[in-house]
DNA sequence: CGATCCTTTGAAGGACGTCAAGGTCTGTGG
DNA sequence: CCACAGACCTTGACGTCCTTCAAAGGATCG
């Protein structure tokens, strides 16, 4: 792998991984780049770093012996991923572009965590909020249409890039498998959603994408 | 509603909310009889109790506008449930026979959480268990086809019976709806499975299952 | 400027959903 | 004990939404 490294104390970021308080004691912080396509860690690996998103993005998966994927989540800037209770990985992670991410040693995560009971309980509000995250998701993959699945996935982008325009860095084949579709399906209903004036697309490439109608975005929401 | 109400201290099972250590101070413990159908705790309510399944079983469920429901668990005997680390449920709960339930106040449980590092370890634990169920659910409702994902449903509810004959308190529409399927494929799905020799029916009705090949049926998950 | 990857779009097929009919079980009341 | 109603389950026929297969048009990068 040819992958750059830069180990490089980052003191003021570890308050990102919930690390709020006085629990100043060397906690080592390094970052790490990852080429696009490459793996970070593998499901059913030892879980030995939380990792959180500096720069770029990262998908997360678990895959069928005969290849099929279910993408669980994107990671986007600033997110926090990796994180387990148990000592493995439940899932696959891969750059989806090259991704810059820092690293905290997992098992000094827990021992501050044993320490200082306001990290511990950001560890439980982070596993909440991926908890509530994948309930939400469950709901989507069960029960709604490809076109429902895909203006929610646009809304979830939108809201989570907060800016008026967003650039989506994964593909239409991890899309379809965040969504539990094909990627023609996916492709159809992005397209579908540009004639009805939706969103439209900037520069030349498809992954560049205006929201022009928020509202008529969130008709297309059957939750509530 | 016409439900049973016995109020009775249950200290020998405090234990089961995962309070194992010397926090004995007063956790009110309660015990609740739901009759078949009725409505335990709706989605968005506030949060006042955790629940756990003495005798009966419970479905946790979401709903689009439109009536399509997904179920994310089933809850049965010894099963926490309605744990929120929010002040909001985030599911409805519904009995799926007549239930007995304990319960213990929520804020309670929390500030025992707060002393005891012990309990507080224990609600991460939980949490991490129902989104390992989450993340897995996720995989099976994306990609895979009806009869694995009936065959998953009958093997998970093999392993938590933990008994050679399993009695489903559910209806067709209820493993539908938590499988993302409609009731006439789930009923196509068993019907298969038993014409294949997987399974065989007790007794008169269609919810009194005997696995017969534990192998076999394990031969239809593709994960792995 | 060719090679490769990604995306779109069309056409055909299939897995699951919808609709419908009939069977079984349960409970209730005569 | 039997009759009846209602809920639940099964099975068949048909429909449809999504997938599969295929082809062609960009986009990116050497």
């Amino acid at each position: 792998m040819l992958v750059r490294r830069t180990e490089q104390r980052q003191p003021t970021t570890i308050a990102d991984f919930g690390i709020t308080t006085a629990s100043k004691q060397a906690v080592s912080l390094s970052e790490f780049t990852y080429r696009k396509g490459t793996e970070i860690f593998g499901e059913r690996e030892p879980a030995e770093h939380v990792y959180q998103v500096k720069r770029g993005a990262v998908r997360s998966y678990k895959l069928l012996s005969d290849g099929r994927r279910q993408i669980g989540a994107f990671h986007l800037t600033a997110d926090i991923f990796g994180l387990e209770n148990g000592n493995h990985h439940r899932f696959t992670a891969e750059a989806v572009v090259e991704t810059t991410v820092r690293l905290i040693k997992r098992e000094s995560l827990q021992s501050v965590a044993r320490a200082d009971a306001v990290v511990a309980r950001n560890l439980l509000s982070m596993t909440t909020k991926n908890l509530e995250h994948a309930e939400n998701h469950m709901l989507l993959l069960g029960r709604k249409t490809s076109l429902e699945r895909v203006a929610a996935f646009l809304a979830e982008m939108d809201r989570r890039t907060g800016a008026d325009t967003m650039s989506l860095p994964m593909s239409r084949r991890d899309i379809a498998d965040y969504l539990g579709l094909t990627l023609e399906t996916v492709s159809r209903a992005v397209s579908k959603l540009h004639c009805e004036g939706v969103l439209t697309f900037l520069g030349n490439t498809q992954r560049e994408i205006v929201i022009l109608d928020r509202q008529k975005l969130q008709s297309f929401d059957p939750q509530n």
